[in-house]
DNA sequence: CGATATACCTCATACTACGAGGCATCCGAG
DNA sequence: CTCGGATGCCTCGTAGTATGAGGTATATCG
């Protein structure tokens, strides 16, 4: 995709979900893929082909981080925002508003300037 | 891609302007770049080599006819939304919505029951 | 004992949008 | 008159995403 004129709201959301989800508790891969359909009331369902690969690019980026749990013999990656996750966060909230409001003028048919 | 449990408006928002637009106005393709823009504020600028192949494959699907037209010298080839398209813009704006909705529920951190 | 839930993971595939480029015409500035 | 920019169409290769299917292993409950 290289540069895009276009950011990535119209992909990326999983990462946004993980990166706002992260940052009010600390959860593990499986939780969050439910954790994602529940807090979106199921309109969202993220499968655990998309976040698992995600996670870990997301920390190699620098915007999670993980410790390992053991609980009752399953082991589990718990992650975190970092605070450079959470500043991505933000970041791509605004820009991800913006886009809706854009998507949402053309569907109303509000006229902008020329 | 195949299924998808989630909808395509994570991508798919370009078929979708592009039918909303054709609705109230006949457009060619040039036009329609720049319309998408003007639109949405600036905040959606999808390129032509995004537009013309989809106007290609959207044709092909039933969701647009299109006839041409040479105005000074220039062709243009004019879509417009057939019954098909407008039937289809009604069923992606509506899961385009309920995406959105979904996505600021994760946002506001609203909690839905479990 | 076996099915289901938990919990992790990878892979091939499909598809999108992107940028770069190519072609031709018209018009206005210099 | 010439040249560049705008108009108007197009294709191609590329990068990147999410998907479903599949694989492993353990715990739990009937």
């Amino acid at each position: 995709m290289a540069k895009r004129s276009n950011p990535d709201f119209l992909n990326g959301v999983p990462e946004m979900t993980i990166l706002k989800l992260l940052e009010s508790q600390p959860m593990y891969g499986y939780e969050l893929v439910q954790a994602i359909r529940l807090r979106s009331d199921n309109h969202l369902d993220f499968g655990e082909g998309c976040i698992y690969p995600l996670l870990h690019r997301m920390e190699k980026e620098g915007l999670l981080s993980s410790r390992k749990e053991t609980v009752s013999g399953r082991e589990r990656i718990i992650y975190r925002t970092t605070r450079t996750g959470k500043k991505r966060l933000q970041e791509t909230v605004h820009v991800w508003q913006e886009t809706v409001q854009g998507v949402q003028a053309v569907l109303k048919g509000i006229q902008y300037a020329t």
